[in-house]
DNA sequence: GAAGTTTTTGCTCGCGCGTGCAAAACTCTG
DNA sequence: CAGAGTTTTGCACGCGCGAGCAAAAACTTC
């Protein structure tokens, strides 16, 4: 029956009539734990070698209702921590048998149609990794559609239908304000992202709160439209070009290390002064250019490794708690 | 017939149904170019809408022998600019309809286990990005497989089954070449990355064969083994700490900006000197991080958004030949 | 309004594989 | 070597949709 073309992909048929053996026994010899006989899954595989053989996904895919697909949908890519959480997601995920698919968020109302994109594929879950991501949107989104499983990663997420993978930032910002209390700082000011997103807050807030609590006087603050490096530098010259020193804070504490990368330029280059002498600053996720000697950033790092494995906990079905809660560590360089 | 569950997803079959056509109706209605009656095509998308339904992609391609899939295979992700070239890349394929499969290059040697990952789920095209995927590897890989196309992307490769997508890196060295003498400098070291694959020697050739036939005299080059700035770092300490002053270069001519940052910073701390009064930096690539005022690096950016629109053109099946003869420009900053 | 032309609709067959069951082939025991 | 238990193999059916053609419907024209 089966008269391949040359360069044409081989079937499962193929193979079968080449070793001899049924369509099905291609097919169980392919899967890890089927029941075969060692003796024809070595007929089979020679069969595969020769015609070139590799089972078809997406046919796979269709039959068995599982995509072993994973949609990552990314809105901003600006802040080089992506790029470090786009590397360890798509390396475990290989490793554990899931191909990755990168949906770029293209626009602010693009989530909605992205995961449609997603489900489109029958991905076996879809994971948002951004800023603007909106609760409210996604709880829209997530309605009829056949997503198996919505996770946000690295941030949290108050609804209901969705798993959070995150940090307890409430717990890393109160031990980031307490070392900033420890060192002595008087005037802190905090440096937020963009505000959109309620889950976004949290580290704000708890800054603010707690210092209130702890001085008894409130913190002064200031929103950064993005979490962009570039965007950052200009907003810090905007927010401090021009005061009088005693308006100055002495240290900025930063949503994250983007922000607190463009901020260190800032006050180095536009305000000529010098951190952390003058003016100290702190960041969120340990970039790798936080380790560069130009920046020396003190930060809190984020233990993404374990973060990732708890991903995949959830992936192969395992239920997990304890997901939203991760301990990072402050990671005290020079910068403050 | 189709007794629907509540939140399963609808298959054309409901639509049509509900819609009072034929299944085939509802695949036309969804399809951009099809004859389809207007009033007809109302029915169904109004019938869709009830049932949440959207066409499997999955089983579409299967059936059509098309999946709207490109992936892409990235083998290293601590150079920057593979962020600006995934963001640029996912958004432009979205638009244009092409769904992206982010495959991660685990190891040396996995480039071809990657592809034939990439072909089990028939992806229309292979992109791959990256510093380390060695052409004869390719060539073997290549060998029975379905795959479509393989594009190397932001690189040269001689690889005849494949299609380059890059700047012409001859003409941008001697542009390079070019400016160092204009600018009077003496001295100068070539900082290449991994030499792994011959293309990655053509920048580094040109530079060493342009200065010699300039100025008659060989220029000095050094080998970071890797595209990581951080790498960098440590590379171009143990090159020049300690030299005598004459000893030392007047310029760096980096193969790209992940290895002029970490050169940057290795100068100024860990030599002690100046850039670019001591030592000027050149770079490649023109990341975010080279408009930082820390670095104000001089660079050569390539025209990445025309060079995507080829690859897509490609995509779409458009015979085009000039595509590894794309020309950038230099920009001049602070740093040489 | 008949005949010709164009647009729209329906349908057969197949894409390549997985599920779940039943038949077949083996293995073991006394 | 019969009978029971275990492993291995084969198969009918379906996953959801698309290509390509033929039938039906809608328009034109004179």
């Amino acid at each position: 029956m089966s008269t391949k073309q040359i360069g044409a992909s081989a079937t499962a048929d193929d193979v079968a009539e080449l070793a001899g053996v049924s369509r099905w026994t291609v097919t169980r010899a392919f899967k890890k734990d089927a029941s075969v006989s060692e003796k024809s899954r070595l007929k089979v595989m020679k069969a595969a070698e020769q015609l070139g053989y590799a089972p078809d996904l997406l046919a796979s895919s269709l039959a068995s209702d599982r995509s072993n697909l994973v949609a990552l949908l990314v809105d901003d890519f600006s802040n080089p921590h992506k790029l470090v959480m786009l590397e360890k997601l798509t390396r475990l995920l290989r490793k554990e048998g899931w191909d990755t698919l990168l949906v770029n968020t293209l626009s602010e109302d693009d989530a909605s149609v992205a995961l449609m994109t997603a489900s489109q594929r029958r991905v076996d879950a879809a994971v948002l990794i951004g800023s603007r991501f909106d609760d409210k949107g996604l709880a829209t989104a997530l309605g009829a559609r056949r997503l198996r499983k919505l996770l946000v990663f690295a941030r949290y997420s108050a609804n209901p239908n969705t798993i959070s993978i995150c940090c307890d930032d409430h717990a890393a910002m109160s031990e980031i304000c307490q070392y900033v209390l420890d060192k002595g700082y008087k005037r802190p000011i905090f440096l937020a992202g963009p505000q959109t997103v309620s889950a976004h807050v949290i580290r704000k807030e708890t800054f603010l709160k707690n210092w209130e609590e702890a001085t008894g006087r409130p913190a002064e603050f200031s929103d950064v439209g993005s979490y962009d490096p570039n965007a950052a530098y200009l907003h810090t010259k905007d927010l401090l070009l021009g005061r009088e020193e005693r308006d100055l804070p002495d240290v900025l504490v930063c949503e994250n290390d983007a922000i607190a990368i463009g901020a260190i330029d800032a006050i180095r280059f536009e305000l000529g002064l010098r951190v952390p002498q003058d003016i100290a600053v702190i960041g969120f996720d340990d970039v790798p250019q936080a380790q560069s000697p130009n920046y020396q950033l003190t930060t809190y790092r984020q233990p993404l490794d374990i973060m990732v494995a708890g991903l995949v906990d959830i992936l192969k079905g395992e239920d997990r708690q304890d997901l939203a809660q991760f301990q990072g560590e402050i990671v005290v360089r020079n910068s403050a």
